[in-house]
DNA sequence: CAGAATCTTCAGATCAATTTCAGATGGGGC
DNA sequence: GCCCCATCTGAAATTGATCTGAAGATTCTG
């Protein structure tokens, strides 16, 4: 079963979604729903979606401001539903980082279908290619580490952190994004944890642990190499 | 760059999109042609395409058809565009694992987007667009900034600062504006910091760092060339 | 159930980043 | 050209994010 977050102000479309989604299959989907744009941000934060369906005109908060918001996070997919059929609305829409973009009225079936696709994309594409950085690699298949040809055994939060900052391998990462990612998105962690076990995984990977590096205030990063 | 297959017998169709898709950002797509259902097949099998765009009514082999046949053995992201908007057609696509459906006549920046966007997805990043200005750039995904294809080591708020700037090339920001954007709305931060970052951040940049531009008395503004 | 491994909490230490400050500079209006 | 005030600059002071070691809590394993 899918968990979609549907972020709506109109309780009739709310009503129409909800009903063909959860009526259509049995059980394919369950749709939480936000009637404005901070309880939005603030489900979309406690609770891991497969997928985002945003109202761009929403009070307080519009979607697009929850779409930026949620994208300095979160890569999951985004929808657009809106009345707005403005060229240059759905353009910053995409500008965004939204995955798609539907104008009212649509089809419900065609809704389904995109969302399912999407979903199915997302997630589809999953193959684990080897990570490399250095002398160090991980296989995240198997979940093994190998450094310096000398494998190495990783607690489960370590193991983690690495492969999170491998698969973003040359970019910064947010403590707040490592946190969501190998803790979940509704952790309640204290924040020093993450300083532990960044010490303890460089202390495990020896001398490659100096390939972690901090900044100070944005986050860590591996250097891409 | 990312390489597209085109399927369409309408050559003024093809080269409407192969124009628009080429030269709109140099380099950020190839696209190659098929003028029929079995070449279409046969290149994408030889090819390893990042998408494909698959007109639906072909002579001889269909746009419906060549999904089905290529979704056997592979997932890559398939897009048709077609002149039918019957619903029904639509949700005849999807069945065959479409990612997407444009309907004739459709904005050309819109399929460019919508291309972007699915790629970009298939590939497992939802990206924002690097910012440029002269032989600067700023990857705000990464975020990591390079200039003169050397990397440059930024703290948080020269970071912060350069990226409000960049999004708003062309335009002066005040400096209330930037403390908003970088410190919060609520900060109390003595004003004269900010001539200290930006002092921080233009010798950062080395030779760029001229291209922040003071306008006294109003702000400071990255001039769009 | 005991013992070990892992994870979390905590508090003091450390050092880069940030802020403060005071004098220098210089652009623009007169 | 002169003056004023916004901005620049260098250096010093402060802050606060991160690191570290150690200890307590939790989970896993046999």
């Amino acid at each position: 079963m899918y968990r979609i977050l549907l972020v709506e102000d109109d309780p009739d479309i709310r009503e129409l979604i909800v009903q063909y989604f959860t009526k259509k299959e049995k059980d394919a989907f369950r749709v939480d729903i936000a009637v404005n744009g901070p309880r939005g941000l603030e489900k979309a934060a406690e609770n891991p979606y497969d997928l985002l369906l945003l109202d761009v005109m929403l009070p307080e908060l519009d979607g697009f401001a929850i779409c930026r918001e949620i994208r300095r996070s979160s890569d999951i997919p985004i929808l657009f539903i809106t009345a707005r059929a403005d060229e240059s609305d759905i353009l910053h829409g995409y500008a965004l980082g939204c995955d798609d973009y539907v104008v009212k009225p649509f089809p419900l079936p065609v809704l389904y279908q995109k969302v399912g696709a999407l979903i199915k994309r997302a997630k589809g594409l999953v193959r684990f290619p080897t990570l490399h950085a250095g002398s160090l690699s991980l296989n995240p298949n198997n979940g093994t580490v190998i450094s310096d040809d000398r494998e190495v055994t990783l607690t489960a939060k370590e193991y983690g952190i690495l492969r999170v900052l491998l698969e973003n391998k040359g970019s910064i990462i947010s403590r707040e994004q490592l946190l969501n990612r190998v803790w979940g998105y509704n952790h309640t962690t204290d924040e020093r944890v993450l300083d532990t076990h960044i010490r303890n995984l460089r202390k495990a990977l020896g001398t490659d642990g100096k390939i972690i590096k901090t900044a100070i205030g944005r986050g860590y990063t591996i250097e891409d190499c």
